[in-house]
DNA sequence: GAGCACTGC
């Protein structure tokens, strides 16, 4: 590298990996392992073909004789229907006939479906129906390394399930070197006694990727501004290496933004004649048109730069990225079981996460990754992230494990066990809204029926009172729309008072549950569900068509319970009548009375337990109005403050007449 | 005056 101008410089990586091969010569090996050895741990990189190929190869080997079937779980649900097109294809068969796929909302299974791609999370759900998932007769979890909570609690399950299935054989595909941790957790020599047999429960197998040499190179010194940092460095690599696009890891939207505004400034002091750089941002919050830009070609002449967060490093892929510029940090969340409240902070990343972005590399070929650390940094890195299961509420996971039959979930083998508090935490919270009864039994049907609604506790209490207030058509549509995860107003450059103006038209004074409601009475009746609506009124479209797909779900497991939904009332106003409206709220309050706050004189907020300021965040209705008492739907601490999301103004005796074992006093 | 990324028959 020639001459860096800002201090610190580029100095080569000590080791660097090697060379790489295909898959297809494991073929017989593999089915070998599969078939003498219960678990089966396959460490492959990306690119080794374990997740298209090894399910082909177990079909033709005869697993799916007596209809049985091959299970592959994914993480994320683009990954569950992409790869399961794609072995269609190479199966030879229409999508959904021999080989399938099931995610939330879409299934694309039949009869005939001998390989079935899932979400690791809808498989759990599978398994309240049929606990010993008897239709399978091997599963495959891809992916697991990655740590998401429902992939260890289904590993977890699976270790349960084969002691009453000794048949059924278990894949574990892991992209890093944790198979370690996979292996003894099924070799477990406590679980049962004595014989030695236990080592050859679990094998594990290692399969050679088919990505090209990536060039590691870190700072020989540390920098103090990594944003600074990246944008300089994409500019070095513009100006000293060949043609190739730009992929730079950031936290957030924020550092994102500044980059990309940094880049579009300093590019026009470029040689006159020389390429150009084209900066474009990538995060979650983006519309879908918004992403897109980043998968099309740069211009002749332009080399594309993307700045990206963490969707880039597994969600994403992107062709034609030689170049990766890695910050070294990432937003990792937390939950605090003290305060039940959720955070989102800068951390630095495993190496783990720094092996995978710099495979972002070399995908179609030899590659350089810049680390904006020293390789002494790196070495302090831990290995791996703490797993997700060990700093989430877990409320909703234990409801579910206590749904599956596993009463004593601090007993449950956890892959990584979760600290006490949390456990303490989420069962209190369950007791406290009915789940559980004193002896931390699942009641029934309360308890259950939360347990088969998919959404989250909380919530779940307030729809399963909502017939009692006349408001379950109302309470449907909220619960759909809060559960989005994610702010269902685009946000436009210089268009501020343009998108108050737009969020006024349908502003509740009871707050921000009853906004939400108006938007979606709005949506269904004169915007016809169609995308123009969405566009004149600076709503994300995308996650409006999901708020009638997660709505129609629930309004079907209602009327499973038996409980009639009225649509008659919704359908017929915009603007519920004040009675209705304070129904709502009543009701709301039912599942929500933990989340409760009240307004102080300088416009802040305290909980009831008086610990702690909250702030209504700028997205609220409250944002500036005057409140007493509310409650939220989220918590979340960012930076230095702590903001309260989705409030609605309630009355503080409210409080006392829906949740008085939780409020009596002294 | 502002939130990483996922997800549930």
């Amino acid at each position: 590298m020639a001459d860096f101008d800002l201090g610190a410089a580029f100095i080569p990586a000590l080791h660097k990996p090697s060379e790489l091969l295909p898959i297809a010569k494991h073929r017989e090996s593999l089915l070998y392992l599969v078939e003498a050895s219960p678990v089966t741990i396959i460490v492959g990189q990306t690119g080794s073909g374990k997740s298209t190929q090894i399910p082909q190869f177990l079909a033709h080997a005869g697993w799916c004789a007596n209809g049985k079937i091959i299970g592959i779980t994914q993480p994320r649900r683009v990954a569950a229907t992409t790869v399961a097109i794609r072995v269609a294809e190479e199966f030879g068969c229409e999508i959904g006939k021999e080989v399938g796929y099931s995610i939330r909302f879409e299934d694309a299974t039949s009869e005939n479906t001998r390989i079935k791609f899932l979400t690791d999370g809808l498989l759990i759900r599978e398994a309240l129906v049929d606990p010993l998932l008897s239709r399978y007769s091997v599963i495959m979890v891809d992916e697991a390394h990655e740590r998401s909570i429902s992939s260890d609690i289904l590993l977890g399950l699976l270790k349960k399930i084969r002691k009453k299935r000794p048949e059924l054989r278990i894949i574990i595909s892991s992209a890093t070197l944790q198979a370690e941790d996979f292996r003894q957790f099924f070799a477990d020599p406590n679980e049962e006694s004595g014989d030695k047999e236990n080592n050859d429960i679990a094998s594990i197998v290692s399969l050679e990727g088919r990505t090209h040499p990536i060039d590691v190179l870190y700072l020989d010194s540390p920098t103090e501004d990594y944003v600074e940092k990246a944008v300089s460095t994409v500019f070095d690599i513009h100006t000293n290496e060949p043609k190739g696009d730009i992929l730079v890891f950031l936290t957030g939207r924020e550092e994102i933004e500044q980059a990309v505004q940094a880049v579009s400034e300093r590019s026009t002091q470029l040689l006159p004649g020389s390429d150009s750089i084209l900066p474009l941002p990538l995060y979650a919050g983006l519309t879908t048109e918004q992403q897109m830009y980043v998968f099309e070609e740069a211009p002749e002449n332009f080399r594309k730069v993307i700045f990206a967060t963490n969707i880039a490093e597994a969600s994403v892929t992107i062709n034609g990225i030689v170049y990766v510029v890695d910050s070294g940090f990432v937003k990792l969340q937390a939950y605090n079981p003290q305060t039940g409240i959720e955070s989102l902070t800068v951390t630095p990343v495993s190496k783990a996460s720094a092996a995978q972005r710099a495979g972002r590399a070399g995908r179609t070929k030899p590659g350089k990754c810049f680390r904006l650390y020293t390789e002494e940094g790196y070495h302090s890195l831990p290995d791996a992230n703490i797993p997700e299961i060990q700093r989430s509420n877990l409320a909703p996971f234990i409801l579910q494990l206590k749904a599956l039959g596993v009463d004593n979930v601090l007993r449950f083998d956890f892959l990584s066990p979760p600290p006490a508090e949390l456990m303490t935490r989420a069962l209190e919270l369950l007791y406290s809204l009915g789940a559980l009864d004193d002896y931390a039994k699942l009641t029934k049907p309360l308890g259950m029926r939360m347990a088969e609604l998919a959404v989250e506790p909380m919530m779940a209490k307030t729809l399963l009172a909502a017939p009692s207030f006349g408001c379950l058509s109302e309470i449907l549509t909220i619960a759909a729309m809060t559960s989005l995860g994610g702010n269902i107003w685009i946000q436009h450059e210089g268009e501020k008072k343009k998108a108050e103006s737009t969020k006024r038209k349908f502003a509740a004074e009871e707050g921000d549950h009853l906004t939400l409601l108006n938007v979606y009475q709005a949506f269904v009746t004169k915007g016809r569900k169609e995308a123009r609506f969405c566009h004149e009124n600076l709503l994300n479209f995308k996650l409006m068509a999901r708020a009638v797909s997660v709505r129609a779900q629930l309004k079907r497991y209602l009327e499973r319970f038996g409980l009639n939904v009225d649509e008659s009332l919704a359908s017929s106003s915009t603007s519920p009548a004040n009675n209705q409206a304070q129904q709502i709220q009543r009701c709301l309050t039912a599942g929500y009375f933990a989340h409760a706050a009240r307004m102080q004189p300088d416009g802040t907020f305290r909980n009831v337990a008086g610990t702690t300021t909250l702030h209504a965040h700028p997205s609220s209705i409250m944002f500036n109005r005057k409140a007493d008492w509310v409650i939220f739907h989220e918590v979340m601490e960012t930076g230095s403050k702590t903001f309260i999301r989705d409030i609605t103004r309630i009355e503080k005796s409210w409080l006392l007449e829906y949740a008085p074992e939780f409020y009596k006093t002294g």
